[in-house]
DNA sequence: ATTAGCACTCAATGGGATAGAGTGCTAACA
DNA sequence: TGTTAGCACTCTATCCCATTGAGTGCTAAT
């Protein structure tokens, strides 16, 4: 076997087993630990040479001179692109799953919810699902309603259950036949197009036509579009938030307080988790890969779920860097296989 | 003047000293420290009598015999009742707050949030802010729209500007005729009413006039209630938790994680707000007076807005037992006068 | 009734001393 | 030549102990 890469069989081994250690203790591990823990013959000292080689490359680091070794960033690539085994789940655990997952959820927003319940639950980390991205939906209805002789509710429809509403409060009378008229002119015009780059259309020639004062139509058409626009702003369910303070890491308070505060900002993890999860693969963001700096001890895993392409959600799970990647993984796979079934039940094929 | 209490004027001036000196500092304080600070022309030794007095009544005790005093939850009670003075705002916080708050608000929870952000950002700790209570709401307008074939979307409007729908999927082919008799039947029976105790009428009867299964229409009955259900539902605007984490009493890692999920339980903090924050007045629950084990380090101030009476929310700060209680009072006064002043612009008198 | 004075208590602080985990290096070995 | 046992060395963590100082309660004097 050819290694395209500067570590040998042996030094791999090592490397995994110092990091699966320190991933399950949080503790520094020693050439000792390693050479009695794990089976791969060899005697204290000459683990410790390539200890100290592996230190050279980077992919280790010494808190200090008499402590053991513990994962760089770097390491953390590796071990995640080449050593990382598949985690089995424990029965007890899928049971856990299953039986959340089970009971049937009829909102759209609370299976996302749910979802991201259990994926905390079940790391232990902080979990993120993003619903899925909606622009080039297809509207399917558009209807205003009159509320009173002041107001006017706005509502749209697009494929796969999104509604958006906004009511509009004006000063003018409008009798129920100019109401029908617009609401037919209305749907005409925008029922079935895509929401992506739709042009609202020309008031003038709507007003000529219905014989209201433009500003009312104005307003109509404004409140229409941000409709649309609110269809294509995905939600976000951030749970767990709290664990973070489960690991030693962030026994000290300031910098607990730092991480805590960075994961509170919903747009900031958003735009994380959305920019990074294009895919179905996963996709690892260890430590300072993060711009941010205030994450520069977290870890984030993030994938795609939904349909291959289009219109896919976005799943992440934030933890410390020290995180149980491949259990994650796991973990997060499992669970997105039930919520793209849950997801075809509640729309069908295409939504 | 006649005291109705077991405390003399001195023991008042003394506890009060303690009290404010002590929500300052987070320090047990001393006879000497109050000698000094506070003019009361009074020797150290004559306070360490009367705190020798006031701690066997209940109102502060001692951390360990060598410490200073620090209040009891008794003592505190007693402070918010009788002792505590009105704070003035600083003018620089007058500023911020009326900076925050004068940026045109048009969409009402977008209006809460902000407040709740506001009063956890002038007070430093965490902001509790509940939409109005909306039982007894008279309902506007009821409208099924049909989404497919295969879909009916429900929407139902309330007083306030409240909206709230639920998609419909069926089997069943329905023609327009059929819909809009059903939507004329519909807003006949539930318009005007108030979705206090409202019975949804008889399927059957509607069966036989319109000519559907009994099923669908079950089904769309349900749907109506349910938006009704979720009418009165409050929405809560939390903001601020990590504030608690400034404060040395959570300098704990285990408290701190305690109540930081405590914190995150909305439903828990949703139903200690409300159902202390009936009236205008301000509501104080200190310490162990929260039922709640978790909490009974934490105060919470409540209060209510919006016009005496009926559909009032709520307002809440959420801090240690040593909290501002002044300073929090006032700000919650001023920022209530202006979100009234932007509800009244929203809504009008009676929305 | 008030207070100065004093003995006493107790947490907090800081300075060793010690233990122990781990390293790097050297020399011996297969 | 690669591996390993052995050893001196380093550095943190922990415990112990003395010291400090803030604060108290009590007593006696004012």
């Amino acid at each position: 076997m050819v290694w395209d890469h500067e570590l040998n069989e042996r030094k791999r081994a090592i490397l995994k087993s110092i990091i699966d250690d320190y991933i399950e203790s949080a503790q520094p591990v020693g050439s000792r630990t390693i050479a009695r823990k794990h089976e791969l013959g060899l005697g204290s000292a000459t683990i410790r040479n390539e200890m100290a080689d592996l230190e050279e490359l980077g992919y280790i680091t010494q808190p200090h001179t008499s402590a053991g070794r513990i994962p760089s960033d770097k390491g953390y690539r590796f071990y995640v692109e080449n050593l990382m085994q598949e985690h089995k789940l424990a029965q007890e655990e899928i049971n856990r799953i299953r039986k959340a997952m089970d009971e049937r959820i009829e909102e759209i927003n609370k299976l996302f919810r749910k979802a991201s319940v259990i994926i905390s639950r079940i790391t232990g980390y902080t979990s993120v699902v993003l619903s899925p991205q909606l622009s080039r939906k297809r509207i399917k209805a558009v209807q205003l309603i009159k509320i009173d002789d002041r107001s006017i509710l706005v509502v749209v429809a697009a494929a796969g259950g999104i509604v958006r509403h906004k009511l509009i409060h004006h000063n003018h009378v409008i009798d129920d036949a100019q109401l029908a008229k617009l609401n037919r002119a209305a749907s005409m015009i925008l029922e079935g197009q895509t929401t992506d780059r739709l042009t609202v259309p020309l008031a003038v020639e709507l007003q000529r036509e219905i014989n209201m004062p433009a500003e009312i139509i104005l307003e109509i058409l404004d409140s229409v579009d941000e409709c649309i626009g609110k269809i294509e702003t995905t939600d976000v369910y951030l749970e767990g938030i709290t664990n973070i303070l489960n690991y030693p890491e962030f026994r000290d308070l300031l910098k607990a307080r730092e991480v805590l505060e960075i994961l509170n900002e919903e747009e900031i993890i958003t735009d994380l988790v959305k920019s990074s999860a294009r895919r179905h693969q996963f996709d690892f963001r260890i430590g300072s890969e993060n711009q941010i700096d205030e994450m520069k001890d977290l870890s984030i895993i993030t994938t795609a779920y939904g349909r291959e392409g289009k219109d896919a959600g976005a799943i992440g799970v934030i933890g410390p860097t020290r995180m149980a990647y491949s259990k994650v993984v796991s973990s997060i796979k499992y669970i997105r296989e039930l919520l793209n079934k849950e997801m075809i039940r509640l729309f069908g094929d295409d939504p």
